[in-house]
DNA sequence: AATTGGACACTTCCCAGAGAAGTGTCAACA
DNA sequence: TGTTGACACTTCTCTGGGAAGTGTCCAATT
């Protein structure tokens, strides 16, 4: 069994990911200390440094982890309702709203505008973050409900994404009925045409 | 002329804010000294204290100042197209990101998400700022579309906000495009009914 | 009467230097 | 292989003293 070595490897490099999750969601990643994460899975800093080159490469691997999370997470919301787009966005957007507002690293992941002290990757992989959320929903969409317009499924994803950016900054009454309000915005535009008339 | 010592007061007034705008803009906020700023429009420190009871004060004005400018660029990019949605927004959206492009208050105004060292009213004051750019667009709109259906315009409202707000943070490639694409959403909104059904 | 310059107490910034603590690497060891 | 201790190097952290900034008061000036 030649996985054996390999699943111990991954075993333990998730277990430091937990612990540095812990460590800086309540002091922050400049106050992480490579020693102490060590000693906190109980192995030697070599041990640690073996795993992830730098601290550096930990910040990295966090943040992928914690997208990934995320990701899946709003997935789920969509699969949950394969049959009903607004409850659909409704369920994803209120996970993500949720989510963020417990999680700090997943709030300055779509939010940070750089220099802002926290970590370095944020500002560049933030946009990153942002293009891949919308590329996936945007994909996944296109197989769950493909009589959409094309044209108004990517504005309908995009203003879905940055919508709900937009209310982890600024927070509404709660997330439920943020995450209310940008379904029926989102549905409004996804099954729009482009050839709306002004009534008279 | 009772109105001579008004006039004299407010064009002092300008002046220094000019003056504190200038140095903000390439210095920043906390590089501001009181003292400086009152030798640059030549007049006496406690002059400047007659005027301004403090240096908050001064930034609590030019914030003020910034936001009614902003405000009228976007009256404006409405007026200019009072016969047509869709080049309203653009104008106004356009506007208001080439603006924020080159004027770092802005900026701040509508991204600031607390704690960020800057100014510690733009904390407080971009959830105000928010809601005021709101209202005043919604007020406006409805007196100048008043066939939009008013969930329909609410929406629409918000999501131009929000969206505009979203592009200062995460550019896309150029303020036209950007403005482009969020007419296009804003109008799908606005002329939308929330009866639509998907296509089969 | 308004404006000014100086003087004031108080707070904050800035700048060294010293010491501690943290990072990343190496070699000897179990 | 993984642990331990030592290493050079960088980055915090604290300190104290001097400079500079804020906000206030007042006498002098116009």
């Amino acid at each position: 069994m030649p996985r054996f070595r390999e699943t111990v490897r991954t075993l333990l490099r998730e277990r430091l990911l937990d612990a540095a999750y812990e460590a800086v969601a309540d002091r922050g990643f400049d106050k992480l200390r490579m020693a102490h994460l060590a000693s906190a899975v109980g192995v030697s800093r070599q041990t640690l440094y073996a795993e992830f080159p730098s601290k550096e490469a930990v910040g990295e691997a966090l943040f992928q982890r914690e997208l990934e999370r995320c990701l899946v997470g709003i997935q789920e919301g969509l699969d949950a309702h394969r049959d009903d787009l607004r409850a659909a966005v409704r369920a994803s957007v209120g996970f993500t709203l949720t989510l963020a507002g417990r999680n700090p690293l997943i709030k300055a992941m779509l939010t940070s505008t750089g220099e802002d002290g926290l970590l370095p990757y944020l500002t560049t992989r933030s946009a990153a973050a942002f293009d891949l959320a919308t590329a996936m929903t945007d994909a996944y969409v296109t197989e769950a409900w493909p009589a959409i317009d094309p044209v108004a499924r990517e504005l309908a994803v995009d203003a879905a994404v940055r919508l709900t950016a937009s209310h982890i900054v600024q927070a509404g009454p709660s997330p439920e009925e943020s995450a209310r309000r940008i379904a029926d915005t989102v549905v409004r535009i996804a099954l729009s045409t482009g050839r709306e008339q002004l009534p008279r």
